[in-house]
DNA sequence: ATTGTATGTTAGGAAATGTAACATACAATT
DNA sequence: AATTGTATGTTACATTTCCTAACATACAAT
């Protein structure tokens, strides 16, 4: 892992720093991590800190959301996202990705996920925090 | 101002982090705030809120107090940061802020600043805190 | 011996967050 | 039409974190 990446996880944010960031309720958040879509660090008192990966994650998931797939199918899409980041071709184009982790409901999946509307961005890829840094 | 700037002074950060992050205690934070060397933003409850130049700002108060600076000659250094900052010169030599800047008290604040040690680094000019991101 | 500076410690209160339970809206299924 | 599952809202109560304020302390300077 980089050195980036660690810094990418270290836990820093409070869940009411994250409600805005991501204009998530902390039901919503609470509820995401219930399903383990994410699994942020917690204090000695028990209290949740995000890192900048959270965050990124949980614009994902609420983008993801807003396209139509249900929780167990981003949970899903996630672990594409984390074994594609794993690899040493991170920087295949995403045709091939679809082609190598098109097997049983995963294909179903990912078609749901590319039929609903012609935003492609970079939603899999990468978050938007980057954003509030530089 | 740049944008990369709004977001290094976006608040973001608990004191609970903060005081991790620069290994000060809370008392000390306080206390440099009381002082008027940060001014981080509320929320609407009252709790302190840190952006990433808050943060900066405080490794360099640390720095500075190892140094053997007090309080007052903190403050007057950071001033002169600023107006560096927001001056049109920006790049400007060390030696060259020097001369604008020696007038008065300040001089000697600033020459016992040089006095000690040859730790020259970038102490006045950039913080730590880039570390935590790419 | 006194004063000033920087910090520790404690007390009491308020805000933020935790879990848990119940409610609701909506889609899908039977 | 009734039921089930999913995602989220709401409320209640407990715990943690943070707030201010006051007093204590160590040390340097006067």
């Amino acid at each position: 892992m980089s050195s980036s990446n660690i810094r990418r996880s270290m836990p820093l944010f409070s869940i009411g720093i994250v409600m805005q960031l991501t204009e998530l309720s902390a039901r919503q958040i609470r509820y995401y991590e219930e399903h383990q879509l994410i699994t942020p660090m917690r204090t000695d008192g028990n209290r949740r800190l995000f890192s900048l990966n959270d965050i990124d994650r949980l614009l994902e998931i609420k983008d993801l959301l807003e396209q139509g797939v249900n929780l167990a199918g981003i949970k899903k899409l996630i672990i594409v996202n984390e074994t594609e980041f794993v690899s040493n071709k991170p920087i295949q184009k995403s045709e091939e990705i679809r082609k190598d982790l098109s097997d049983g409901e995963l294909r179903k999946l990912l078609k749901s996920e590319l039929l609903h509307g012609g935003r492609h961005r970079t939603t899999l890829r990468q978050g938007d925090m980057s954003r509030f840094f530089h």
